[in-house]
DNA sequence: CTGAAAGCGCTAACAA
DNA sequence: TTGTTAGCGCTTTCAG
């Protein structure tokens, strides 16, 4: 049987409720002596609290959940470290949770492990939730906040702008002179692909480039994605550009390119999408459009602190988080 | 305020003990239609269980917590993707708690996340535990055990054998007839870098290698930790083949022999450790002693069902999971 | 098969 | 400043 501050309560001669409020320092209603007596005795029992009953109570708790998916996201580790530094900041603890991000009974197992106990708030990284699952999520009022997704509906969400990524990644091409830029390894029907898709075609109208349906390989952001990829553009191929879905859909290509014998950057500039520590670690280092992952984390982590604290226990915004180009090696000017 | 038994007892007429037992599915203790009639009211209210309420008078839950460095590590995922599993598999729900490596203050934060609800077990993924830490581990009669890291004393692990690691990886360039054989990025000091450093030695002397110290280039399995070896190594390095204490550092090592001109595998074979998905997304393709992290996470969680069904509540044994070599493209037969 | 009642360990009024 | 008391929402005897 653990002990209990009962047990401490007993051994120290006072009541439980005076123990409760020194070992949850309501500093203003002990002596220090009392104090020293009750956290000597608590030390010596090896008391532990029993955050259960405290929850129960208090409907209430320090906990912000993430539910994240297991598919292998290279970035997730980012957003996570920085949900911990701003929740740790703030004195909150963190409690991940997992969902494979396809089987809508696990989406929901792993929601449920998260709802079914008072936790602050909940963020969701790159989960796409199921409609049912959504609803059960909004059923429970914790505030709660999709991070690095973004959608058409009104939910709340923090992420990149996919249309600027598009955007720029683009533009930084056709500054360096290209005109026949390809786009690999996006999906293009779901939010992301589609608003980089857009930031693409939008770029290229402005510059008078016609936009050329070859030029554009779908897949899923994987390494193998990149591959095939440039294995469809082929050795021969006009492009002299490409933007790559993720940082593993870049590797993807530029192996594949290499494979082909074409030299990166001087036959041909790849910019990827995300900036993480995987462009550093490749040769020639890629040149990427870069997310602030970290930054999302804290930024969640903030706007679950400020709707629980203005009582609303729903957050709203929709927000995004600026990118911004690296240059590294991957990338030339055309001549 | 949320809906609770007595909320969905009122509505259907009935006890709230009768509630609790349809919704806990104490299968023999009421009438199909009673189970009807309440889980209709359930769903129609929304109601959510309070697992604190149930953990508080159950004192137990079929909650597994792990704990995890925030340090940097691309296979904690595949240890993670192997607990989760295995978790799902038994109906167990897992939670995941971050903690720094390195501070004994936030490692204590994270322990206690953990500690103070009653979870099942406590998996401690590649951290080192301060004394104090582990002393507070051990106090609460929690089962737990170690992941992918040994000790020298009786705590619980699995982990590989990091004396087989060393040896394989040696003894897989040795066949291969290399004599002068390096080894970068272990630690030296701590068990792990200290096992996989005697393994190394082993072999050689084995096969009559004089031990060389120029050959043993320490540093913390961070691809800097390969980059620097091999600089200090160097252009014209006597060493036909190296072992790199990790896949990172495998790439720091391949990068910078490129850098120097050296040709992997022609003039320098590289054996890494570890063996993720890494090792097939360079240029050669990585040759790898590959530890198996997906079946230690599902190990981890075994020995935790097992503690908790004999009722020990106690991990005993220490456990060795085989690794195997994997022959890719940086290795090659001198001659 | 179902209801009544007790209590898990803790906190939060309310008194003293 | 401290003690007393009443629950938080649930499960679990024990009767019926």
């Amino acid at each position: 049987m653990s002990v209990t501050i009962k047990d401490i309560a007993r051994k120290v001669g006072v009541a439980p409720s005076t123990v409760s409020r020194v070992l949850s320092n309501k500093s203003k209603y002990y002596t220090s002596e009392t104090a020293e007596m009750v956290r000597k005795a608590a030390r010596e029992l090896g008391y532990k609290k029993n955050q259960a009953a405290v929850e129960l109570v208090k409907k209430s708790s320090n906990v912000i959940a993430a539910v994240v998916s297991s598919v292998r996201t290279n970035f997730a580790q980012q957003i996570l470290d920085g949900i911990q530094e701003e929740a740790h900041k703030n004195g909150y603890n963190l409690i991940i949770v997992y969902s494979g991000s396809a089987d809508p009974e696990e989406q929901k197992h792993a929601l449920l492990t998260a709802i079914e106990r008072p936790v602050m708030g909940i963020l969701l990284l790159s989960i796409a939730l199921t409609d049912d699952n959504l609803q059960l999520l909004q059923s429970s009022d914790v505030p709660y906040c999709f991070l690095s997704m973004g959608f058409d509906d009104d939910r709340p969400f923090i992420s990149s702008d996919d249309e600027d990524i598009g955007y720029q990644a683009t533009n930084l091409l056709i500054n360096e002179g290209h005109r026949q830029i390809g786009i690999a390894g996006i999906d293009q029907y779901p939010y992301t692909g589609r608003k980089r898709l857009a930031g693409y075609k939008k770029a290229l109208k402005e510059a008078n480039i016609a936009i050329n349906q070859e030029w554009i390989k779908p897949g899923d952001y994987s390494y193998t994605s990149g591959e095939q990829a440039m294995k469809a553009f082929g050795k021969n191929t006009d492009l002299t550009g490409i933007i790559a879905a993720s940082d593993m859909t870049a590797i993807g290509i530029l192996n594949q390119a290499s494979s082909f014998g074409i030299e990166v950057p001087k036959d041909l500039s790849i910019v990827s999408i995300d900036g993480t520590e995987m462009c550093k670690i490749t040769r020639p280092q890629l040149t990427s459009i870069s997310q602030d992952f970290f930054q999302m984390g804290v930024t969640g982590v903030q706007q679950i602190h400020q709707s629980v604290k203005n009582g609303s226990n729903r957050i709203v915004s929709q927000q995004f988080i600026p990118v911004n180009p690296v240059i590294r090696k991957s990338t030339a000017r055309l001549g």
